[in-house]
DNA sequence: TTGTATTAGACAAACGTTTAGTTAGAACAC
DNA sequence: GTGTTCTAACTAAACGTTTGTCTAATACAA
């Protein structure tokens, strides 16, 4: 992608170029088999890479693995802070969120399993340096609910609780992809392809602004 | 818990209280912190138990592995079965299922998190003994929604995409148990103590029930 | 004694990291 | 330009550790 040139002396080939694949590489396997399942051996080889650059640019393993989950969670927060800067009615936010959502992930495509991967292990590789990073994506889509409670949009539901549904269901549904798509491969699925992103993703929205809704039902429009 | 006794000569002081032992202490670990990320020393020692009893009992770690899971999946769909055995309107039916899983999990803590790892990974450890009983499960509950759309109760929605709603909303629930009480613990969250399952259970009942209603909206109680 | 249960230790393979050395572009002197 | 020096980029090999499994010996109930 974007290399940063002139900035540094480059001495040989290409050096942020190998950064780059490392980097690809790693967030590919780390989600895909976490950080035990996962060998510096096989990321290096997917890279193109010798096994040493790990240490040599990343400091080792878990250097690369911490590299990857804050800057994965920092887009993350940003993407947040552009969606929560102009207010609008709380189930168009709503709708706007679980659609920046999809968008994040069309740019990184790793942040959901490794986001699972953290919350199922209770966060072990969640330094200081990210915790503060984590939480603060959380504050910020809690007040979603909150307001739309306030203003009248929503019911009187506990905002926390709403929020684990919509998360829960984004996360796994991205994070699953790799069981799906070897289903489809395998043929044990009676479909013949993988159901759409964006299929999915407006399913969502209807069910969660419905089932939100303090008025008998609102609807822009029913798939 | 429940040791089957008498079946086997005892050899020494309680064979079948080591395999318990082995099997609960894996269950807990694979489940935090996946295949690779456990060791069977570890295992061993959280079982009270010299490591080479795992070879011994379970033929390795990953025959130790392949029979959690198949255990932990077989009892899923028993109670999938009991649950689809006595016909029901569909959105009682959905609240049901959601009730059973919520069961299920109190059985079985470590359904969820095997379950979403193996979906990550595409399945890496799913072997042919195991795919039939995962693949049985989803098949059963996509029943629902389409019993739910025949009949009326719900809008015609995508069956498949619904049920990865629910789904992805009840396991992330429970799989991300770990991080919620380490953030508790450690005071890093507004709130005293983790929310109860049952509330998010009624939750995630009245959002998808609401959500799916084709008619203006039921509702047998607000939270 | 017989057979199951259990253990400590040995073992090779796999792993992440380090090291020593090589390559090649850039900077400088002339 | 030419030659020299310097340094970042990179590699292959080795290292020490960890890991899963196997072995030989032991404990004990039947």
């Amino acid at each position: 992608m974007q290399v940063k040139a002139g900035e540094k002396v480059k001495g040989q080939r290409d050096a942020e170029a190998t950064r780059e694949a490392i980097l690809a590489a790693g967030s590919e396997l780390f989600a895909r088999y976490g950080f035990g399942g996962t060998t510096v051996d096989l990321i290096a080889r997917r890279a193109g890479a010798n096994k040493a650059m790990i240490s040599y640019y990343f400091g080792g393993k878990e250097g690369l693995y911490e590299r990857i989950l804050i800057s994965t969670f920092d887009e993350a927060v940003a993407g947040l802070d552009s969606l929560l800067e102009n207010a609008r009615p709380a189930d168009e936010m709503l709708r706007a969120f679980v659609g920046m959502f999809r968008e994040l992930t069309a740019r990184r495509p790793h942040f959901p399993a490794m986001m699972v991967r953290e919350a199922m292990s209770g966060g072990r590789h969640l330094t200081e340096r990210v915790l503060p990073h984590f939480l603060e994506m959380f504050v910020k889509v809690r007040r979603i609910y909150e307001q739309g409670i306030e203003e009248g949009t929503f019911r009187p539901v506990d905002p926390v609780l709403t929020h684990l549904v919509v998360l829960g269901s984004l996360l796994f549904f991205f994070a699953s992809e790799p069981m799906r798509s070897r289903l489809i491969a395998d043929g044990r699925l009676p479909v013949a392809e993988a159901p759409s992103t964006e299929a999915f993703i407006r399913n969502l929205q209807d069910l969660i602004v419905r089932g939100l809704a303090a008025a008998p039902a609102p609807g822009p429009d029913v798939a």
